[in-house]
DNA sequence: CTGAAAGCGCTAACAA
DNA sequence: TTGTTAGCGCTTTCAG
């Protein structure tokens, strides 16, 4: 009686070819006969095989993918939080035989293009990368995908490019929600300002036309009395801030639509303003805390880039391994961080360490007392 | 020369015993001299040895964990999201030879008991669970965690029990957060209501008495003139809304702290107060969409069950493979839900067939025009 | 063009 | 108490 079988040995058994055949049909690989091959594939179609996925890794032996991170160290928070998602699920496909080559890059946009480069010629099958500048990076995505390697972005997009895909917070929508948000915390007629890093930033003027836009709808003759560019610097933020407050006494709220919030905070509370000037920040760090607490900081529009990192390796491993396919886009919602639920981001525990050590870092504590076996 | 080895070949390599002996050694079985056993143990932490998962499940060729989930169909749209977040992560995990039985009831609360037994009587190792009524299941929770099988709820707690972990949206918090975002929309002095389905429920209890502690500290002298149950009936609830509009024309929120938002919308609109009182619903569907769109809906707090099915599946597969510890609760923040970001919630995508067959699903949809190999 | 066989790391059944 | 061995499903290499 014969034994029961799956997989590859089922079907060579039903098909009456060997093992050896049955795989060269499945995987398109040469020096195989047409007929036999279209059989074999017709087989399988009908049975509904499906490679068992922890044999191929143990068979392998080896990295069955690889593929190549090239996400900043700096700014902290932000990256640190990417970074660890990106390591997290890097860890649980890394059984199914996937290698990750990290090549963090010191500060956005900095050294991406040679990253890349060198992330192209060690010869992965994927990066995930975040395109710090677009313009720069298109040529190489380009590239790279015609090579056919492939590229998700995380975070910041190369929209003109033809990477597979990206997962971000789309920073146009970013902005409509702190838009939204805010019409609805001011008063009709309000007059508000926008503190953007600089204008000249994508991502940070399409943040500020988000919000231009979806502003005025949700605050019945509101208007954008300003839009400040702080230049990531803190004086000149506090400064400029400062200025705007004096210049404008009837001044609603502000949006911030950096990471750059605590200037503009602290300079809210020089003009005695708190919790009568609105204030949407955009980001989450630590040090925000405070002025959530004290009621200076309304809410904040946060990218939540642990989750961004999870689903871009997800996306790549799942391509890799399994040919999942790629959504063009994987557009998330920014969550809206208040009082109520700023103690349950991550983001909000000091006490949990940052990385240091690259390009490797040890993911579980498994000391932490605070579990049960 | 030797071979360069590893793992399991490695350790009885250097301690110079069969592989076998370090297997008896590792999972702690009978039959072996504690002096070797000790001797192993040491060895393998030298070494960091962590098992390949995939060689595992490969040799297990059998499940080696098998977790039972009960979760309600009904409501639709709520629980549909919760399985299939359940469900993709199941096929993920799957591949590590987790195998998965589950035991649908009809609405939370019905048959649960009957089902969590079935489940205990069917040998498994784990159960993920809603806990619609935490005092009737307690004991059997209890049961099964004595007996070493591991409970993880999800979206509804049974706080009492001694389950190993908690998925969930806290309602307190839940209702916290509709308080300060309501507090915030708001003038001061705003007289506003509570609409729950039924305060004998703890969980509508829980999130009126979150927005009830927090709304006054965001909306000085707010106020709240009104908590009315609609239990769960359309008719119900939409003749007490709109007497509570009558009887209270200068009501400027309401909080509708159940899925049943639907007949409040209509009683705003047919008071003809829309906008001017602000509504913050709960949880997500498609039929809201509407009443976003008209301005009825200010904001809904929604619990995001297919992460939450996602988390909860992934806690109790890390368990049962890896050991992994429970973190005693994983409160998750809810997601704030406005006109500007709706579209981006799948709920909102009518298109989306619900799954009817149980308890197989398919998971991914490999025709999916938008998606590109 | 096709078949046969070895081996990935681990577990379990059987021998010693 | 310990060692040996077969085999999980897949890939790859070498023979035919």
């Amino acid at each position: 009686m014969a034994k029961r079988r799956s997989g590859v040995h089922l079907i060579s058994d039903i098909a009456q070819v060997s093992r050896g055949t049955v795989d060269r049909a499945l995987h398109g690989r040469g020096g195989i006969n047409e007929r036999t091959r279209l059989r074999i594939l017709e087989i399988a179609r009908q049975i509904g095989y499906k490679p068992n996925l922890a044999a191929r890794a143990l068979s392998a032996n080896k990295a069955t993918a690889k593929i190549g991170v090239c996400i900043p160290r700096e700014i902290h928070f932000f990256y640190d939080q990417l970074w660890s998602g990106v390591l997290e699920e890097a860890e649980r496909v890394s059984q199914f035989g996937v290698e990750f080559i990290n090549r963090p890059i010191q500060n956005l946009g900095k050294g991406d293009a040679k990253a890349f480069q060198e992330l192209m010629a060690s010869g992965v099958d994927g990066i995930i990368l975040t395109a710090g500048n677009p313009k720069k990076l298109k040529p190489l995505i380009d590239k790279a995908e015609t090579e056919g390697i492939r590229v998700v972005c995380v975070d910041t997009d190369a929209s003109e490019s033809r990477r597979s895909s990206v997962v971000y917070v789309e920073p146009y929508l970013s902005g409509c929600v702190a838009g939204e948000l805010l019409g609805k915390l001011v008063s009709p007629g309000s007059k508000v300002a926008v503190v953007a890093g600089m204008l000249m930033a994508e991502d940070h003027r399409r943040k500020a036309e988000g919000f231009s836009a979806t502003f005025p709808k949700h605050c019945l003759g509101g208007q954008i009395a300003a839009v400040i560019e702080g230049h990531e610097d803190e004086d000149e933020t506090f400064q400029k801030t400062r200025d705007l407050l004096r210049r404008t006494p009837e001044l609603a709220g502000i949006y911030v639509n950096t990471v750059n919030c605590l200037p503009v905070c602290r300079a809210i509370e020089a003009g005695n303003v708190e919790g009568k000037v609105k204030l949407i920040a955009t980001d989450l760090f630590a040090e925000m805390s405070p002025y959530f607490k004290k009621g200076t900081i309304a809410a904040s529009i946060y990218h939540q880039p642990h989750r961004q990192g999870q689903i871009a390796v997800r996306l790549m491993a799942d391509n890799l391994i399994s040919k999942v396919n790629f959504p063009p886009t994987v557009p998330l919602s920014p969550a809206v961080v208040i009082l109520s639920n700023l103690y349950l981001f991550r983001e909000m525990r000091l006490n949990e360490s940052t990385p240091t050590d690259w390009p490797d870092k040890a993911l579980l504590d498994p000391s932490d007392t605070k579990t049960r076996a």
